[in-house]
DNA sequence: CGGTTTTGACCCGCGC
DNA sequence: GCGCGGGTCAAAACCG
């Protein structure tokens, strides 16, 4: 089912420019804008940063790769006109939610950014052998989404779909987090 | 036993 | 109006 070569190792990231998302990517190298540092994802070997309005394509970085902050991209998605919730999980088109994806090269469909997802459904993909999933944030006040499907061309790639911005820190960074902080409070009352 | 995954049914928007 | 594709629901199955 898998793919042949297995990601390399010392960079299993690898971000195409567009995957037949909405925006192009723009020229690299514009820089991190005004990023909301509350939503950086902090995955396994990546890092990706939401733009608090997603209206444009921004960039990634890792602050373990230096090479990867040079190629690796996050494409934003045209905010999407939807979402107020109806029975039947319908949605009506009122509110926009910020939607942005990007690309990553895994054997693993499921990238651990830190955040505890439930999958709720799954279904085929037209042209695609591969299906995409859907997920939801398991937070109870956070109603994000993501997406999550293998390409079909290139089976190593897994392009995930973000939609939504968590209003609840990440479990996995307040859990690294929280010791350091109270060692610096120790510290501090010294 | 509680949380998660699976999966078929259902709903909606859109193009024809 | 109809069919299709995409997204979600929800009951049952699964799992730790």
């Amino acid at each position: 089912m898998e793919g042949h070569d297995p990601p390399p190792q010392n960079n299993p990231f690898l971000f195409t420019p567009n995957s037949g998302l909405h925006n192009p990517l723009e020229p690299p190298e514009q820089g991190l804008r005004d990023f909301d540092w509350g939503n950086v994802f902090s995955a396994q070997n990546s890092f990706l940063l939401l733009d608090g309005d997603a209206k444009e394509t921004v960039q990634c970085a890792a602050s373990s790769s230096s090479s990867f902050m040079a190629q690796n991209k996050v494409v934003c998605e045209e905010e999407k006109g939807n979402q107020e919730k109806r029975k039947g999980g319908r949605v009506k088109k009122t509110t926009r939610v910020p939607r942005f994806a990007f690309q990553t090269r895994s054997a693993d469909d499921i990238l651990d950014d830190g955040y505890r997802w439930r999958k709720y459904g799954q279904k085929a993909v037209k042209n695609s052998i591969y299906p995409r999933s859907y997920y939801r944030c398991t937070h109870h006040t956070c109603n994000v989404k993501k997406q999550v499907q293998r390409l079909s061309k290139d089976t190593s790639i897994v392009v995930t779909t973000y939609e939504g911005i968590h209003n609840h820190p990440c479990e996995k960074l307040m859990e690294t987090l929280t010791p350091l902080l109270k060692q610096i409070q120790f510290l501090a009352s010294l």
